[in-house]
DNA sequence: CCCCAAATGTAGTAATATTACAACTTATAC
DNA sequence: GTATAAGTTGTAATATTACTACATTTGGGG
């Protein structure tokens, strides 16, 4: 737990002059790690042993112990929790702050993953014949990405954001084929349709959505991912990044399968792209 | 800086027993931090002014304000920049890397970015008649998600991933459109081309790019991003990820530059989106 | 092979933190 | 009100830890 909130929690069980130090540390924290327990004792006008006694109060071996769970508090970029953006925040603050959640939200995310899940994922799309992105709306985008990503494996790859064009491809489908879908919610009906569809014709369908939802029962394998989605601007954010390191991760664990040869086809691809571009001075 | 990339990046400059001190460290940083230089010294089969001269020579005051630094990057969720994905690694291994990396990423992103220009984006963006997304390849996906937020906000917006038809829609640009072009190079030639015709047209040109690019060069305002890409794999990664949370940045500025009432018009936008849906049980 | 510079280690010194204990404060019982 | 015990705080001694100055070693070039 932070210590910064241990600290203004515990006020209470702490005596007069372990009040006082706990003030001088709380008025400027990032002097007090750079303190030693002499100089800290002096801006809180106590002696040194209280300092030490402090630190102890606080289950920390010590006052360099202390120090360095201090340390950590203040590196974590959110020490209050729950930084969501307000009305009255300036550009440098909402900047901070969808930065801070994006990346507290990739940190759940990781945690939330099953591995085998995934490395089951990887064997399915490695063995596909043709491999489809479906997404609407915002994970729309996320497919297109996919499609940009698993196109340059020279391996038959669609994406389509349009109901008609994905149920049609759907239509067409073989045991061989993989359907990645792709919803934040799960609950979007023409995608669930879409799953139904696919796996009537025996493809494999992956979801990338959360557990439990209505798309995740008709998925032949579900990579769930849960992040908290910051509900305040009515629009998918984390939730889309954390779908698009997955893809990475797909897209990197599908590499590594294929092997070194396949790897510098990759680097030829990149290598044709220079063309199309103004030389690096 | 997270002193812990400084440690495996500087590695040439360390001497020989400095380079012992750093593989203990980076072998097991937990441990590091709780050890006095003593035990850190006999761990790395060093003498302790060694360990004080590794200290120094990494712009820290000595040992304890070396332990303080480490602390402070042990507790950011993000590690290490450079964990490359290893040919040898399993599942569990470059999921964790990859996820890493990327948090990584968006943190030298953030620190990187110039936070007047964002103010300066956002003014011209809700000052906008119009506004345009462009971009290729991989920056597709990225403009196509840009086009999915502004969408909501009842502002006219277009966006193709097509050279024609952006070059067409940038003919009959006027002085009062915004024309946001997405490049992590900043060297695609068409999308060069593209800038000069619509500033050509009197258009305001934000570039979301790196800085001194020829792109660059041809923006009214460059948003830039300097995003450390991993090229291992040969295709954008990280850099894709900040661009889009700079879009959520600007698309949260946007929202609350127009204020309050505003932002009832995009609930109304969310709940219309449920009709779609199955219910939440 | 020798010299010089850089690197590393040794031993002494300085700093910092901890402990033991004494003095003081406060609360409570009589 | 006073005695006493419990709790709090400070002082001074001690132990730990880090740093500095200098000696020794190593390695590379002439």
């Amino acid at each position: 737990m932070n210590i910064l909130e241990k600290i203004s929690q515990n006020q209470a069980v702490f005596s007069k002059s372990e009040r006082k130090v706990a003030e001088a540390i709380l008025a400027n924290p990032q002097t007090a790690i750079h303190s030693s327990i002499a100089t800290l004792a002096k801006m809180s006008n106590v002696s040194e042993p209280t300092v030490n006694r402090f630190c102890r109060r606080l289950d920390t071996k010590g006052f360099p112990d202390f120090k360095l769970h201090l340390a950590q508090s203040l590196a974590n970029g959110t020490p209050y929790v729950n930084r969501h953006v307000e009305e009255t925040d300036g550009p440098d603050e909402y900047t901070n702050k969808i930065f801070e959640s994006t990346m507290a939200s990739l940190e759940v995310a990781r945690q939330s993953l099953d591995i085998s899940v995934i490395n089951r994922a990887v064997d399915l799309l490695t063995q596909a014949q043709k491999i489809s992105f479906f997404g609407l709306g915002a994970s729309a985008s996320v497919a297109h990405d996919a499609l940009n990503k698993f196109f340059r494996f020279n391996v038959p790859v669609v994406y389509f954001d349009d109901i008609l064009m994905q149920r049609m491809s759907c239509m067409n489908c073989t045991e061989e084929d993989v359907v990645v879908l792709i919803s934040h919610t799960g609950r979007t009906k023409s995608l669930v349709d879409v799953a139904q569809i696919a796996r009537g014709n025996d493809a494999t369908v992956i979801g990338i959505t959360s557990k439990d939802s209505p798309l995740a029962r008709e998925c032949s394998l579900v990579i769930s991912l849960d992040v908290p989605e910051d509900t305040d601007m009515y629009m998918p954010m984390a939730s889309r990044i954390a779908q698009l390191t997955l893809i990475d991760v797909l897209a990197t664990g599908f590499t590594l399968r294929r092997g070194t040869k396949f790897r510098e086809n990759l680097k030829r691809v990149k290598d044709t792209l220079r063309e199309s571009r103004y030389d690096k001075r």
